[in-house]
DNA sequence: ACAAGATTCAACCAAACGGTTAAACCATAT
DNA sequence: ATATGGTTTAACCGTTTGGTTGAATCTTGT
C-alpha cells in the first residue's frame, strides 16, 4: 500500500468525512458548495475529488456513515439484557445520546427525509432498517412477555425517532425564541438531549406498557 | 384598484404561491431554481419578482402560509369543547388530518427545522407558537381536571408534531423500501395519514392520561 | 540516489444561477 | 379614441457553481 495513512490515524478521507458531515448538517446538499467543503476539510478541492469523488458520492458516504454508528451504537446497548422494558429504555435513551453527540445527524436525517430520500443510498436506507428492526424486536418480545400492548411499531419508531431528532435540530430555534420573548424563559425548552430521551423513554414506556395500577402512577409525579 | 385581480379569484400572487409551496417542498429552498418556480406557477420570471419578490420573500411567503393555515385549523379544532382528553384527541386528529392535506408542508417543515431556521421569518415563527400554546393550554387543562399527570408539555409537543411530520414524509422512503423487498409486504407501514393521526393520538393519550386499571385496558388490544 | 506511483495544488472552464431591463400588453376611466 | 398605470414578457447580464487539468510534491521500494 502506498497510501500516506499509517495504522490507526486518520486518513484524508476521513477527514474530509468529518469536515462534510457538519457542513451538510448546516447547509444541506443543495446548500453546500464543494469550495467551501474542501476548505472546511483543509485540503485543495481536487484532493476532495480525488480522494472521495464527487459532491455526490460525498454526501452519500456522510450519510451511510452516521446511520451506521446509530445502529452500531443501538445494537450494542441491546446486547447483554433480555428485559424487553430494559431494552426499550436503553434504546431510547442510547438513541438520544448518539444524536445528541453527532450533532450532525438530525439535520441529515430531516433533511433527507424531507427530501422524500432523494440523495439517499441503499446502504444508508438498509442501515435504518438496522435501527428500526432492533426496535421492533424490542417490541414483539415485550408483547410476547405479557408487558407491552400490541402496537404498530412503526410508529412507536417514527414517536421516537420523530420526537428527539426534532428536538435536538430544533435548538437554534427555540434559542431565537428565546431571545424573542426575553421576560419568559421556558425551562421546558431547555433541556439536555439525554434529558430529553428520558422523558420519550417515560412517555413511551406509559404510552405502550400495560399499566399496573391507578394509584401507583399517580404518585410517580 | 386596477388590478386584473377580480374579488374571491385566486390572485396571479396566489398561484405563485401554491406553485412554489409544491417546488419547496420537493427541492428545498436551495434545491429550487427561479425558473423552475416561475416555469410551474405558469408564469415569467419577472412576473414573480413583480408579484412577490425575490426567491428569499417567496419563500417566507409561502412558509408563514402553510404554518398560519396548520394553526388555524387546530385552533377551530379546539372550540367548541371543554374537555381536554376530547381537545387532545382532536388536536391529535386535526393535525394529522392538515399535514396530510398539505402534502408540502411536512417537508417544508422539516427542512426548516434541519437548517436551523436559517429562512425562518418571524411571522412563521409566531404561527409554530400558536400550535403550541394551543397543546400547552390543553395539557394545563387536562391536569388541572385530574385526568393527564403533569408532563413537559414541550416534549409531547416533539412527540406529536415530530411522529407525523417524519411519518408524512416518509412515504418516498417507505415505498421504496417496500420495493427493496418485494417478499414482503409490511402493512404498518403503508396506514393513511389519518389512520397514522389516530394511532398517535392512542399512544399520547396512554402515555399522558392516569390510568384508569389494568384490567380494564387490557380489552381493548 | 532514483524511479514510480500516490497525493496535493493553483488556476482554469463551461454551464447554471438569481436577478434586471426595456419594451409590450391590457383593463379601465374619461 | 386615447391616455394611464398595473401587469407580463423575452432577452439579457454578472456572478457563482461543480468539476477538470497538468504540473508540483510527497512517499515508498529498491
Amino acid at each position: 500500500m502506498h497510501s500516506a495513512q499509517h495504522d490507526g490515524a486518520s486518513s484524508t478521507a476521513d477527514t474530509i468525512l468529518d469536515a462534510a458531515s457538519e457542513v451538510f448538517a448546516e447547509k444541506g446538499f443543495d446548500g453546500a458548495r464543494v469550495d467551501e467543503l474542501a476548505k472546511a476539510a483543509g485540503v485543495n478541492k481536487a484532493t476532495l475529488y480525488y480522494q472521495v469523488g464527487d459532491k455526490e458520492a460525498l454526501y452519500h458516504a456522510v450519510l451511510e456513515r452516521v446511520f451506521r454508528r446509530t445502529a452500531d451504537e443501538v445494537e450494542v446497548a441491546l446486547q447483554g439484557s433480555d428485559d424487553a422494558e430494559e431494552q426499550l429504555l436503553r434504546f431510547i435513551t442510547v438513541f438520544a445520546e448518539a444524536t445528541g453527540n453527532m450533532r450532525y445527524a438530525s439535520p441529515i436525517l430531516l433533511r433527507e427525509v424531507a427530501s422524500g430520500g432523494r440523495n439517499l443510498p441503499d446502504p444508508a436506507i438498509t442501515q435504518m432498517g438496522r435501527i428500526l428492526g432492533a426496535l421492533t424486536r424490542v417490541l414483539a418480545r415485550g408483547e410476547q412477555q405479557g408487558l407491552f400492548r400490541p402496537v404498530n411499531s412503526f410508529m412507536v419508531h417514527m414517536m421516537i425517532v420523530g420526537s428527539l431528532h426534532l428536538y435536538a435540530a430544533n435548538e437554534p430555534i427555540r434559542q431565537r425564541n428565546a431571545l424573542r420573548h426575553p421576560g419568559i424563559y421556558e425551562s421546558d425548552h431547555f433541556i439536555s438531549n439525554t434529558e430529553a430521551g428520558e422523558q420519550i423513554a417515560d412517555l413511551v414506556l406509559a404510552a405502550i406498557r400495560y399499566p399496573v395500577s391507578a394509584d401507583n402512577n399517580k404518585e410517580k409525579a
